[in-house]
DNA sequence: CTATAAAAGTGACCTACATCACATAAATCA
DNA sequence: TGATTTATGTGATGTAGGTCACTTTTATAG
């Protein structure tokens, strides 16, 4: 399936949109391709992009003071990433997007999700229909953090995403989970 | 200033309502008071309200296998509180919201908000707005739980809500930070 | 196919925070 | 206003997970 196939299908789950208004919608987009390791988004950036993943593997993460990587999240096909905060507030990139694997995605500028929105009513409930989506996942995560060890933790998150296990080094699920990779190893 | 008064001023800062429109909208707001300790949401409940805050101070919480309280949110004038999980996916609450003080209310229903929505474009535009706000800080929340220790994470809260250190007893500024109260009262 | 780097495992020791137990102070209620 | 919760403080002790140091295994590049 190529890129407008698997956004047409992701979206039509939310919103009814005819194919003219689709088509137009899609050619907002602009295709990318990127290497394993590639950044995307880097500290200090400009972000006026988010980013809809349509193969491989992305992770966005912040780097502290003393340069540990904290994952926010994983995002694979369908899933959609970005500084979220530098992107709706204009302000410089806190948070970094890379590629885990090589990776396809579809770019789509601020500016335009905004005028798509307005013009396309049925576009506008569709990003707030993923953004909610979005905020249960976040509270969701906060809770289980607060509430459960590694252990549980890390299990919990390889039953939701299995391909993970696969796709993404242990020093990179020990920082989504927020434990070292000491910790990690000895489960 | 009345309940009215204190939506519009709210939701006018992100949505442009005409005064009929804006009415319209209200008209399917129901305000409630409730008293301090009382409970508005209980794990079990179908969850078909969200509610925005007048005056006084809500909390939404979760409580553990062990009995132990997890606080997700405080929620004081202009604020919105629910169990959004169960009220977006019409299953039954995990996720209590009660007052810490004497509170009033609107309620608004999940049918209603959807029915606004879809009747209006700016109010489909204001409540994305609203989650995107509400991601935002739940993502910087987990970064700052993964990141900081219980000293830093207080001294922050009370610098962003300095309000919350007359009104919230620490035990609850405890469960929002996920530590014990003792250690909380060790500074 | 070898050299280099990145990922992963493991032991020894450290520390932030938890838990339990009890004391004190401040609300709330009857 | 006195009685009973509810909130807060503090000591003693336990533990999950962190850090550092080193080894082994698996990728990647040249």
């Amino acid at each position: 399936m190529e890129a407008k196939e698997i956004l047409k299908s992701h979206i039509s789950k939310t919103a009814k949109l005819t194919d003219e208004q689709f088509d137009h919608f899609f050619s907002h987009f602009k295709k990318k391709s990127f290497h394993k390791g590639q950044a995307i988004i880097t500290e200090g950036d400009l972000v006026d992009c988010e980013y809809f993943v349509i193969s491989g593997c992305l992770k966005s993460f912040f780097i502290n003071d003393d340069q540990k990587m904290f994952i926010l999240q994983f995002a694979m096909s369908t899933w959609w990433a970005s500084d979220y905060n530098a992107l709706y507030n204009h302000t410089k990139a806190t948070i970094n997007v890379d590629c885990i694997t090589d990776a396809e995605v579809l770019c789509l500028t601020n500016d335009d999700r905004e005028k798509l929105c307005a013009e396309l009513h049925s576009v506008e409930h569709f990003f707030r229909w993923r953004t909610n989506r979005g905020y249960v996942a976040a509270q969701k995560r906060l809770l289980s953090y607060m509430n459960n060890n590694v252990k549980y933790r890390y299990e919990e998150l390889l039953k939701l995403y299995p391909e993970l296990y696969n796709i993404v080094p242990k020093n990179m699920i020990a920082a989504y989970l927020g434990v070292s990779r000491e910790t990690l190893s000895r489960l």
